[in-house]
DNA sequence: TATTGTTATACTCTATAACTATA
DNA sequence: TATAGTTATAGAGTATAACAATA
């Protein structure tokens, strides 16, 4: 399959055909298996994987406006309300009308919010399935992943 | 499991700390880009993530029973239903019934069904976002992915 | 008029349980 | 009875559009 057959997808660099084929679609079953792994353990903190998340983005020391947290989850302003409304409910997180501008409503993590926070952090970055490379290989893996997501997609980017 | 602090999610090797953590944050926000690429992608060509998918995983030149679609989708027999409902209504894939077995019906892909796998294959192995690597670097990148993917995690997986 | 948060609504994805037709 | 596929149903996640309060 040549350089660019049909759409946009060929390859657009001179490369050893199906190597960058190949990683992505290992990168994405790394992905996944390390993701089920993190749902069972979210869904063990008693929380939904969305709610846990959306905790996760929330800075205990700088509350955020709700529209703000939409932006970093890259979702609806309009899916904050429920993930918030659980957040609350289970005491995570606290709604406080923001008196410069009554319009915001500013996101408080609470104490126990804090603590549990602490925790989903700690199942995002369990690296139990990773157990398999030496120090040196994960030092390499985590320098080259950070590498692309740093700004491995120069041009193509404005596609989205 | 355990030597460590709290729950399940420490290190249990000895290792530069966060190093592996950020190594699993960085894998999983490669992974979300590759994924938003791809859906993008794969409703240009008229589908939904899970239909593309499942059409995927189909061989043209070996059909399956349902059944065995459901194991490699890891996913329950009744999606099935519906996700090869919309690929047979798009003309993508016949259901035929096994004669040996009249329970099983056997999932046939058709000849646009192999043009359009083709196409979601080109899409699932879209590279643009490792544009930024040399050829060294993806050649380490997809080795290591690989090992982790080839059995990284010896005896943490029966915690599954 | 524009913006924040909310509500109403709809669609996708996935799971469980009950049903049918075969075996 | 056990299995393959289906149906019914439910919940999570996410999107769009319309609304109220505020700016």
């Amino acid at each position: 399959m040549a350089q660019s057959t049909a759409s946009s997808t060929g390859p657009d660099v001179d490369r050893p055909s199906g190597l960058a084929g190949d990683a992505v679609r290992r990168i994405m079953h790394v992905a996944a298996a390390l993701r089920h792994h993190q749902d069972v353990e979210i869904a063990a903190l008693g929380l939904t994987p969305a709610v846990a998340r959306a905790l996760h983005e929330l800075d205990p020391d700088h509350p955020l406006p709700a529209r703000d947290l939409a932006e970093q989850l890259r979702c609806d302003r309009s899916n904050v309300t429920a993930l918030v409304d659980k957040l609350e409910q289970a005491g995570l997180v606290q709604r406080k009308v923001d008196p410069a501008d009554r319009r915001q409503k500013t996101l408080v993590v609470t104490d126990a919010g804090r603590r549990m926070r602490q925790r989903v952090h700690e199942v995002m970055s369990d690296s139990r399935l990773l157990a398999g490379l030496t120090t040196d290989e994960l030092s390499t893996l985590r320098d080259l992943v950070w590498k692309v997501s740093d700004g491995g997609c120069p041009e193509a980017c404005g596609t989205d």
